[in-house]
DNA sequence: GTTGCCGGGAG
DNA sequence: CTCCCGGCAAC
């Protein structure tokens, strides 16, 4: 978009802090709101800052109470209308204005010479990665500061680190791990279940945006609105649903974090732990034998049920124990099933455990259905995935499609009987266009040019990944009828649904699709009329009619865009 | 002016 | 890789 155009002018307001909790330990938040005495108001909102000026600190978690005997005053919890204590949670967003002095964070103060307190969230470099941790000790004299981290799905561990090598904030995060952690904390909030390891109080410090290496940062962080974390909230109940999931031991789950207070001493807001790693780590596990993988993807969480009964229309239920793919008609069936052979006889209970170990499916065996791409309204049929796919479909996951060492689409269409398609579109174009290097359009550009390039599985990705080819109207060539030749007689080619996904397929490898695209392999499937519109523009993607994360969220909550949107790349949770 | 997103770059 | 952003085309 435009240069120029981004959130430079915003200010401060957005950027991220850290700013002193009742307890002396330094939570996360973000300036909401800069008052500076009128006689020092710049005409850009941008700053004049002077000492007096105050800054409204809303924080990243909300608590149910107040800051009282925080050493400033004025605190707006805003809402409190009594709800189940987890929602309450969620809508206490804390607020609290700081002068300068009292800030930590880019263009405030520094952490230099404070003193960290027990249960203090910090933010590590560990093996390379960010990491967060919780403080066990801080010696000022010494500079040492112990912190424990639990990274990945080894324990616990200590590590003695000075001062200099803290960070309150995060300074690097992507949306998606934010959304875990997000996560996490909700399978607190949500009470899932009982007592679980011993959660050292955590703090939550959600990414920062301000000032990290790169200049311009598109301030913002994101307000974690009441949607987003039902949202989360949702996604991990999905997520109980998956086998082998060990999460249950690993989301901390104290009972204090439900009364959501941080005003008891060092225990802290109940906010996002460390969920990171845990809820990392369980969704490999689901997913294992799922060929997915929910690392790329934060869109396509949709508010909906999820936690609602299965339901609806013929669907059978698939066994998803680890290699076991076995699939039944009933419920009851599926879960006789897993007693069975897995789970054993020996758990009758009432509460069966069965239901984590199957998930329902379409009957077409498509669990993945790129319907929901563009609506929300039907609900995946598999909890496990719904996560991941409900606004995005697999296609779209590069995770997903990595995974499987191909890329499958929905609107595959191995057809042997006609392995020589018509390709050739009247896609004239250009052969200067920047993405001539796109096997699609080198494809197009010469028809006869038999395009071989086999068994490399790469090339498709690039493009692929990161842009959800409008389906309609192909503005370049669309992928949908890229056909490519696997080297011999097999000839596959895709119809993109709504996407790019070439395909590169042994023949065999192909699960069972149902053969609903006919040979005619044109984009248009599920468009409107002619896939042949004139090519706007050769090489460039034609404007989607839908409004895109930007628009629909704005710039302020652009934590909720999908993750291309904030690439700036080709939006993935509403593509054409 | 705003949006969408490609291409390219940093880490 | 992941993340960010310049810049340009489409609105
Ligand atoms: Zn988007």
């Amino acid at each position: 978009m435009s240069t120029g155009r981004r959130l430079a002018k915003r200010s401060i307001i957005g950027t991220r802090v850290s700013a002193p909790g009742p307890d002396g330990i330094w939570y996360s938040g973000v300036i909401e709101e800069v008052k500076t005495p009128s006689y020092n108001l710049s005409p850009t909102d941008c700053i004049n800052l002077t000492s007096d000026t105050r800054y409204k600190v809303r924080f990243d978690f909300k608590t149910s109470t107040d800051f009282d005997d925080a050493p400033t005053t004025n605190t707006t919890p805003i809402a409190d209308i009594m709800i189940s204590p987890s929602q309450s949670v969620r809508r206490n967003a804390m607020k609290k204005e700081f002068s300068e002095s009292e800030l930590i964070g880019p263009g405030f103060c520094t952490l230099d010479g404070k003193q960290l307190l027990p249960g203090q969230r910090v933010f590590i470099t560990h093996n390379g990665r960010e990491t967060s941790g919780d403080v066990i000790t801080h010696d000022r004299e010494k500079d040492e500061v112990i912190v424990k981290i639990s990274c990945g799905n080894e324990e616990p561990l200590e590590l003695k680190k000075r001062l200099e090598e803290t960070r309150l904030l995060e300074s690097r995060r992507s949306a998606r791990l934010s959304n875990l952690d997000r996560d996490t904390d909700f399978a607190r909030l949500a009470d899932m279940g009982g007592e679980r390891r011993k959660a050292s109080e955590k703090i939550d410090v959600p990414y920062y945006t301000n000032s990290n290496s790169r200049k311009r940062r598109t301030s913002f962080s994101e307000e974690y609105d009441e949607m987003n974390e039902c949202k989360a909230a949702l996604l991990l109940m999905s997520l109980s649903h998956s086998p082998k999931s060990g999460w249950q031991t690993m989301l901390g789950s104290s009972p204090g974090s439900s009364s959501a207070s941080w005003s008891s001493g060092t225990s802290s807001p109940p906010l996002s732990d460390d969920g990171q790693s845990a809820t990392q780590l369980l969704i490999d596990n689901s997913h294992r034998n799922r060929t997915t993988s929910l690392s790329t993807s934060d869109e396509g969480i949709v508010m909906d049920d999820d936690t609602s009964p299965r339901k609806r229309r013929a669907s059978r239920f698939k066994c998803t124990w680890k290699t076991c793919n076995v699939t039944k008609a009933t419920k009851d069936d599926i879960e006789r099933h897993i007693r069975q052979s897995h789970i054993g006889p020996k758990k009758s209970r009432q509460s069966p455990e069965e239901e984590f170990y199957y998930t329902e499916i379409e009957d077409c065996d498509e669990d993945d259905d790129e319907t929901l791409a563009n609506s929300k309204a039907p609900s995946p049929p598999s909890p496990t995935l719904s996560h991941r796919d409900m606004a995005r479909p697999p296609h779209e996951d590069p995770e997903y499609q990595r995974q499987n060492g191909f890329y499958r689409q929905q609107c595959v269409i191995k057809s042997p009987s006609q392995s020589n398609i018509s390709q050739n579109n009247n896609f004239q174009k250009n052969p200067t266009s920047p993405l001539a290097h796109h096997n699609y359009n080198t494809a197009y550009n010469n028809p006869k040019t038999s395009y071989n390039h086999h068994s490399s599985p790469v090339s498709p990705t690039k493009h692929a990944r990161y842009s959800p080819r409008p389906s309609t109207s192909a503005p370049y060539p669309s992928p949908s009828s890229y056909v490519h030749h696997s080297n011999n007689n097999s000839t596959q080619y895709l119809t993109g649904y709504n996407t790019q996904n070439v395909t590169i397929t042994p023949s065999s490898s192909m699960s069972s699709f149902n053969n609903r695209m006919p040979t005619t392999i044109h984009s248009s499937n599920c468009s409107p009329t002619n896939s042949n519109k004139s090519p706007q523009s050769p090489n460039r993607r034609p404007r989607g009619e839908s409004k895109k994360c930007r628009k629909v969220y704005g710039m302020d909550r652009k934590g909720e865009w999908c993750t291309q949107c904030k690439w700036k790349k080709a939006c993935s949770r509403f593509s054409d």
